[in-house]
DNA sequence: CGGGTGACAACGT
DNA sequence: AACGTTGCCACCC
């Protein structure tokens, strides 16, 4: 739809990314992959990466729901905002040991969508 | 145009 | 489980 201008292309992929992100429920978190997928743009998970660091300090979002593939937190270990990514989920009920997120028993299942995809 | 980089992912060893 | 590789994509020099 509409005008296909390549910076106006980029902003809706922003616009994508960050509505997907802000879907995330409470409880639950969806890798930097799958909110690609869930924005409509499958193979780009660096981008999501690239525009969260980007508004991070300009939009209020659940970030901290989003997590490397499996649960892995993205921040190195002990890392200032690793620890306070953690805190955060913590807080909203989901666990999580070392540097990865443990799965949370009914509510969250980032797996669902894979394990569709890949029939396991 | 070419090379380096990064809040990534998948696969192999 | 921990790395190293390769594929990707957008950006910046």
């Amino acid at each position: 739809m509409t005008p296909r201008s390549p910076q106006s292309e980029a902003k809706q992929r922003t616009t994508a990314i960050l509505r997907a992100v802000r879907a995330i429920q409470r409880g639950t978190f969806a890798s930097y992959g799958e909110v690609a997928r869930r924005a409509g743009l499958p193979g780009r998970a660096r981008l999501v990466g690239t525009v969260l660091r980007e508004s991070a300090s300009s939009v209020k979002l659940p970030w901290h729901r989003v997590t490397g593939a499996g649960g892995r937190i993205a921040f190195p270990a002990g890392s200032r905002s690793a620890r306070e990514q953690i805190r955060r989920l913590d807080r909203e009920g989901v666990k999580a040991r070392g540097n990865r997120v443990l799965q949370k028993p009914a509510a969250s299942s980032p797996r669902t969508l894979d394990a569709l995809l890949w029939k396991m």
